[in-house]
DNA sequence: CTGAATCCGTGCCGATACTG
DNA sequence: CAGTATCGGCACGGATTCAG
């Protein structure tokens, strides 16, 4: 932890800290996973329902970079209509266990 | 973590996930509590430049939300000219094995 | 149903100047 | 030395509309 600095430490590597930050960073993306970390599927507008208040342009935005980042992923069935379900992956699992001492922490 | 939804619940309760990231978000209150995760007291000007980039602005306001929220201790010595140095408290300090976590998930 | 595209407002953050 | 005050850019996020 000590001399990290911003994004780069001194040292001139990336602080993973702010690496970690930032792939779950911004208003939406922990909810999101919250929410699939179920393990089970869910669809587009099951997220639209359960992710209390996020917008079309934010839902999409927002998986779209999780996916990118290997932390959910897109399944799509192509019946008629489409259907896509989307699954939380290994790699958020293995965040859970900070997220939850996150949170502890928040409860004081 | 089930149920999770942006800041609120459906329960009605604040999720202590977003409570957590938000007195620690923004760009620089980390970065700020790494250099001061040593123990020792730092002065103003010394975090300056020990936390790269950062401004004027941003540092004093920084410092004024961590203080508040208890996440560090301002003490004021009424030399001349006068010399003010900043602590990490307890509770910064019990955040860390959950940073830790982050930042190794952070290096994969 | 599952998004993409576009426009736009707000708030974070940076730069600069100034104060006790 | 240790901050405030003020202004402004820009990216994030919101609302709406359109598309496959």
């Amino acid at each position: 932890m000590s001399g990290c600095k911003a994004e780069h430490c001194p040292c001139g590597a990336v602080c993973p800290l702010q690496v970690a930050l930032k792939r779950i960073g911004g208003k939406w993306k922990i909810p999101i996973l919250c929410v699939l970390s179920s393990g089970e599927g869910i669809r587009y507008n099951e997220l639209m329902k359960k992710v209390t208040g996020i917008t079309n342009t934010m839902l999409a935005s927002s998986l779209k970079e999780l996916e990118k980042d290997g932390l959910i992923t897109r399944v799509q069935y192509n019946e008629m209509p489409i259907r896509v379900e989307y699954f939380i992956t290994e790699k958020s699992l293995s965040l859970m266990p900070a997220m939850q001492m996150l949170a502890q922490w928040g409860m004081e």
